[in-house]
DNA sequence: CATGAATGAGGTTTCATTCAT
DNA sequence: GATGAATGAAACCTCATTCAT
């Protein structure tokens, strides 16, 4: 019997602690970290403020449950798509860019970015700093190594800044994505979400692009 | 007491002014907006809490008033790069982000940002989306205009979404300068600012640039 | 499950029930009645917190368990000690104090005086007005009584104050045996709790004592 | 100017702390120190919450800041008593606890002890150590000391045990002043105040003293 | 009987803003 | 103009108590 109960246990604990997740990175973003009232939370989460207690110790455990958790599903993207291929170099910084940023869910990406490049940094900064490390940093030096590869193929020129090239495309992504939140108050600053993505990867990969005619000299 | 007082009101107010406003970014980029008293500002300054009301009716008005003092230096300096030269629109553009970004004082641009980019969106909307519109906004349209220049004259390939790579110039710039803040917490997140800044611009311009070989080959 | 459950409820009840008294003796006294959470009276009972609620009504009615079990045994040894014998006031007051305050277990005497004393007067004011009544008054009404004896016989001068005597000594000894749960923290407290009940009782009687060479003259 | 004014704000200062301390000690001692409410302190002082805040960093320094100053002006009195004179230790004696015990304000004793004897040594564990060191403590050592003096001189018999005694006489006391705040809930609990002070210290003495006729052969 | 998730009232602490001096 | 004491509205967190399973 005490087999049977322990799932049904962990089940609704599951259920909740999700829901608590989603809630919290809705009010969040939404209100600011330090703006968001757990109470806020707690109702877009359907429960009472003090129930939050039996999942999370402290609101920064909970912000830091949330930050962990969309960036395990973002990182599981994208390894999958490196994973997948032995495509070129070329190819592979498309997919991953848009597995990475072009997501089924447009609203909770953004969202995410919001709240995390946005005031963190002063509210909570050990939850920031790890971010900063695990998720941006990570992201621009996955890319990197993929630069490195399309050099040796012959396919961008030796000579190119790949370093600094995928940190500007990474930081500007975001930093567009998450601006893209206040569309609406910010006349002539809305862009199509796909055209974003794709213009600048294709700017990225053309700022690489061995000038054509040089093609096989290099390293 | 009130012999002293009256000749030099405006002398002194302008002083105290110019105190608060620094202290005010000083302390603000340091701990956040929301998380910044007015005791530590009125401190920062060398006066006392109250006196802050004497020049800004309300905590948002002093911010709104330190935004606006900065960004006004930021543009003065932008529009003098782009008034004093009939250059090409390569050199014009590599001298405008060079004036904005590579700033006498490399750290108050920092904080500057920190302290906009983060948090201000959620704590004060309005102040945000202005200067969303007016700073960022503004510039990435300056350098659009400039890339339409280009265009004409051949420098670049009609085809490149210029629009969109001045947007991706700016904000990559400016959140790789604002996480620079923290580099010393995040192994790995230093860059030399000047190579960001250079290595960034020269990506920008080889993106657009048209395909060696074809067009005229100038450059 | 419900095969093994019927047959010893009752059984199993009581032993939960004085598990539950101890367990919350030790809780209470460690971190005071307020202080203490109902979680963690549960945990060193060995069950949860929903299962306190099956004995006790309320935390306070758990309290209130808690003294009376404690002050009945500790009444039932010092009735024994009365009851016992016909020596003369002097040994039977000695016998008395002994019994009560040097019972075996000096951890667990020290502990219920600790939070008996301690903030319950503010916290549940009616148990600890009862607890005050049934037991220390109780006491020095007891040990009154006894040199109300002592003086018919002649062993103590008839003009001593018998009742404030009897409650400095029960007063002074309760408040010292607190006091030592501290001796760790405050340097010069420790006494040797056999010193401490033995000359006390001591100097209680010698104060009460005739004049030796002046039996029958009084005042 | 700054000279006048300066003074004007200690001034009020002075009062205010004042006020606060004697409106801390009434609501610390009839609701107890964790059951207290700030709110009810502020009121009681004629203050609100907040302006606690200006005066003590937090609700323990509040409480830190009450006994240190009544157990001060408790200190200032014995010290003047046993200063004042170079009579037989028997009168300091008598003296000195009437100075302690016997204050002015009996109510305001009552209530001291009320809040220190009780939770305090659970809630706040380090202010009441120092309490018991700087006070009960520091007080039996002093009658202690008048001891030996009185064995010295032959008015109390070598034998006896002061420090246990001096023990007793101050835990006694000050328990059973702390228990007549509860007087009109516990039937027979109350005593007259001066004829426990007074029975009670005669009774110390007579324990201590020389058995008579016996005066120079010791025990 | 036992569990443990959920509730919700309550209290300390912070800080922008006001105002008498 | 400047001071700084006072205000009072929030907001996080705790925990006794309930109740469906």
């Amino acid at each position: 019997m005490s087999v049977t109960k322990a799932p049904r246990v962990e089940q609704r604990s599951d259920t909740r602690m999700h829901a608590l997740l989603e809630a919290a990175l809705e009010v969040f973003a939404e209100r600011g970290y330090r703006t968001a009232r757990l109470d806020d939370v707690a109702e877009a989460a359907g429960v009472t403020k003090g129930a939050i207690y039996h999942y999370f110790d402290t609101k920064e455990a909970l912000l830091l449950g949330v930050v962990e958790h969309y960036q395990a599903l973002a990182f599981d993207r994208a390894e999958e798509a490196l994973r997948d291929s032995r495509m070129p170099a070329t190819a592979r910084i498309r997919l991953l860019m848009r597995k990475v940023f072009a997501n089924g869910d447009p609203e909770s990406g953004q969202r995410l970015l919001t709240l995390l490049i946005g005031g963190l940094a002063h509210e909570v900064p050990v939850v920031h700093a790890r971010w900063l490390q695990d998720g941006p940093a990570r992201l621009w030096k996955m890319i990197g190594r993929l630069v490195e590869e399309g050099k040796k193929r012959g396919e961008f020129r030796p000579d190119a800044d790949g370093e600094v090239g995928a940190r500007l495309l990474v930081s500007g992504l975001m930093l567009q994505r998450m601006w893209q939140q206040h569309a609406d108050d910010v006349p002539g600053l809305a862009v199509d979400h796909d055209r974003l993505i794709d213009s600048s990867v294709e700017l990225f990969l053309a700022s690489l692009r061995a000038p054509s005619g040089t093609r096989s000299s290099a390293t």
